[in-house]
DNA sequence: CAGCAAGTTTACGTTTGCGTAAAGGTAAGG
DNA sequence: CCTTACCTTTACGCAAACGTAAACTTGCTG
């Protein structure tokens, strides 16, 4: 694992092999997050060093996929995450986006009820 | 719309673009559909006649879709509702496959309620 | 029957999300 | 210094899920 002067346990540093192995998967996955957007981690020398941060962002990847978000979409959300914390000039356009997301995700629900009765239901007909 | 003869309401038929445009979706992506042996209707001549069974695998299709399943993977899922009524001979493999589905979708309830607690909180930091 | 909208097949094009070499740089141990 | 393990960039490849154009058929509708 990456070497640590064990300050704080937030100050945790990774390597990007540490991250693919814990989330199960590739380094060429995380680096295509990186050409993407999606996360930029602290590089020391040429070496990636991961934060705490990072991996918190690579978890709301993950996660977005696993919804069925394209790359794009995930960027989208979790720039909604970093907001410069005082400027909340756009925040109506903001709230349209959450919205949006909102119904989306409300559906997904709905969908996921959906299919879990009839997964149900299947598997009874199978006595 | 389809002319129809107005015998039972579940017997009604569809054109493609019938369809298409109920679900907001294009005829090419049905046809496509059926390129991939997920939906397979009428024809009457050479045109596609959709049954009302039709239309509820489309929906299911749609569905799957919006949980981010492949087509391929869907194609597995909507075979599992048209067991013969009598083979469950493989109802072993089925369970295991509606398993996995559950787990998948438990998965993405739990992401989902992530996600919209996050959105709540971020709506709540725009005052 | 002529016209026109809507349907059909065929087939190549495009985008997304990585896989997979190729070709090498870096850091720690022996 | 040399090996070894891990990292880097660059770049081509590929499957999935349609888009899109071409060229043609069908079948109401005036």
């Amino acid at each position: 694992m990456s070497g640590q002067t064990a300050k704080t346990i937030s100050e945790r540093e990774y390597s990007i092999s540490d991250l693919a192995k814990e989330f199960g998967i590739t380094s060429r996955s995380i680096r295509h997050y990186e050409d993407e957007k999606l996360i930029c981690p602290e590089r020391r020398g040429v070496h990636r060093i991961y934060s705490a941060r990072d991996r918190v962002r690579l978890q709301l990847i993950l996660r977005g996929k696993r919804l069925g978000f394209s790359l794009a979409e995930i960027r989208e959300i979790i720039d909604l995450y970093d907001l410069p914390e005082g400027k909340q000039k756009q925040a109506k356009l903001l709230v349209e986006l959450i919205q949006k997301r909102r119904d989306a995700l409300l559906q997904q629900r709905k969908d996921i009820e959906h299919m879990l009765k009839e997964l149900d239901m299947l598997e009874q007909k199978l006595d």
